[in-house]
DNA sequence: CATGAATGAGACTTCATTCAT
DNA sequence: CATGAATGAAGTCTCATTCAT
């Protein structure tokens, strides 16, 4: 009310929202969930949601964004001191930059399962949106991992390809094993099963390469 | 009146509705759709709808089992003959039969681009039911690509390796490629996308595989 | 088809339908049965159920009027030879008479308590109903009652005093009993309270009666 | 917006919904009352009538207890000051005080006929129900009942006999008059009948008690 | 700014009735 | 005469959104 400084007061009742928005939204699903629980379980009232994010599909939104900045966040902290995984590359090398990349995704993913339906229903509820989220953010996430393959392949750590093909492989993949993992039930395992799908991609399936 | 065979009537008449309901499932998603709408467009009223599905649920669910088969039917055509891709295998080794059952999958999805939406769709509405039809068909899928994986790691076409890792990894990039490809709007190069992407898992991505 | 005799296959299906209707009437009440699960457990299509009866109203009339006529059956049973009620009277006085009406009714009621859903749910269902069964069985019911009570009062017997009111308390005591003593969930020992309850009415709860 | 009192709002709308569902139960029956029928009539959303009441069957059992509170009040206001129908009965004697509640009930549901009709209703809709209104209601009426009986018997108001007994007697033949009092049309004339049928109840059919 | 009572459009589902076979 | 698939009117209930306090 008359904070010197910089009044986090609504910024901190958003926060406490999200949090709440994303595990009722995992938990339910988009359609099904009721506003109404999500203002309850936030200890706010209804109105106070909406003043807040306009309205339900905002809410989910902004939650499927929280949910994606702490992924990012995640994934940063993971490269062990290094500001960008691009730096990451050059100490280490492709194979270990992907493979941490990924790993550090199925972590989070492991440790924050109903974050990984936040990600599914956002492609199922606004597919048609003219800038779903995931759109966006893949315009980013994309941007920085062909970067991250085309100095790989110049390099000649990675075989020589198209840039955009490696990327995508590399990204289904990851999306792929991290949807599959987690419906077949052992989202306890889904680090296992990335690193071991990423090694295979890595390394070919074929005995002998052509 | 004057029909030649005899009235498979009600079998007709679900199929229709069937085929109706894949295409407003899938415009519209499952919580989206009014059963009014399929009802309307199948030239039928809603009660009959009901009566030969039950509810909503077991509409959709009969969709997309209807969507699996038809799936199922178009990989079967490409097998050029070959009674079951097991036979294909023998005849043309394990990097052609992946490449086959992908480029397989790919095209129908290109073919029927809603048809992927229900696949979706039924893992977010569905994933708690005890027999979501996607586990059920995955049992079977997995259990075939399994059993090929296996025939192939030891004719020696393959890397030695789990076979459970191996079929994860085609598997999730398999389904990883379908989605994200249909996500960026290409879906016109879906077949190219996945034939890359799956060359790319048999070749391996690093110039120097271990 | 072709009996010489006098069909009662149309009949007979009837009665069918009448036995198990009152069942299903009785369990689920007026509004609550489908009639199709009438149809099921008579073992007939539907539209042979609304071919005999026309509509689900008149099927629950004829229902009622089967299972008044069953009571009105078993009444007359008790006589013990005589033909009419008015008969037993001059044998054996107003008060045995009366007895023995409320017994058979009670015994009827607990040999069959869901018939007893059908008296009450007519009550409620087709109050309005310019002939509803029961008023049409009053008339008859009633004017019995009454000559039975204008003879036993003319006969010293009975009090003197109105013939009508004699007649309503007596019923009213009597439907009273039936109704609330199923409730109450004895319907086991129906006949001991309707017994208690009219001996008490015949003889007067007052010590000292005026 | 100027009350002189502060807002009892939300229970002074239950309250006009509860009339209103009264008038319109009673007229139409449970089953076929339409709730958007009461909300119109209420002037207030159908939504408002589900926010407050849960649903149709717990509207229904809340109407039914309001109308058993408002007999009850009128039956108390009929004890002339006395407190409670026992200190009525030691003052005036047994034979007066169930004149007294009989009179009382039949005057109530001559005034508000239409109440009498969700008394009947109950019974038929939520027979089944584990603790139907009239049930709970039964347990304290009756307790009262009986405890007056037991005191008029042991007093010698009343001829000796089983308290439970006469408590269903005059419970009974109260409830069956006033149904039938109200089926027969005369409710113009329900305090009459019931009047005279009490008389009789007390003093006894017969002429020559045994 | 927060609240939560009120709203009413909208969607699922049932079932009495019909009618072509 | 019997049948049961088809129909669609009708009714229950939910929940996103608004707005007066």
């Amino acid at each position: 009310m008359s904070d010197t400084i910089l009044k986090p007061k609504a910024s901190e009742t958003q926060r406490e929202i999200l949090i709440v928005a994303a595990d009722v939204f995992a938990a339910e699903g988009f359609r099904n969930t009721d506003v109404q629980v999500i203002a309850d379980r936030a200890g706010v009232g209804k109105g106070t949601v909406y003043r807040h994010f306009g309205n339900k599909e905002q809410l989910f939104l902004a939650t499927a964004q929280y949910c994606m900045g702490r992924l990012e966040e995640h994934v940063t902290e993971q490269l062990e001191g290094y500001p960008t995984a691009e730096a990451y590359l050059e100490a280490h090398g492709a194979a270990d930059v992907l493979r941490l990349i990924a790993r550090a995704c199925a972590q989070f993913y492991q440790q924050n399962p109903l974050y990984l339906e936040i990600l599914i229903q956002e492609r199922v509820e606004f597919r048609e949106a003219n800038d779903p989220l995931q759109v966006l953010m893949r315009k980013n996430t994309r941007a920085g991992l062909d970067k991250l393959m085309e100095t790989a392949i110049k390099s000649g750590d990675l075989r020589k390809g198209k840039v955009k093909s490696a990327s995508d492989a590399f990204g289904d993949l990851l999306y792929g094993s991290l949807v599959q993992g987690s419906v077949d039930g052992d989202s306890q395992r889904l680090v296992q099963r990335v690193e071991q799908s990423v090694e295979l991609l890595l390394n070919g399936l074929l005995a002998s390469p052509s």
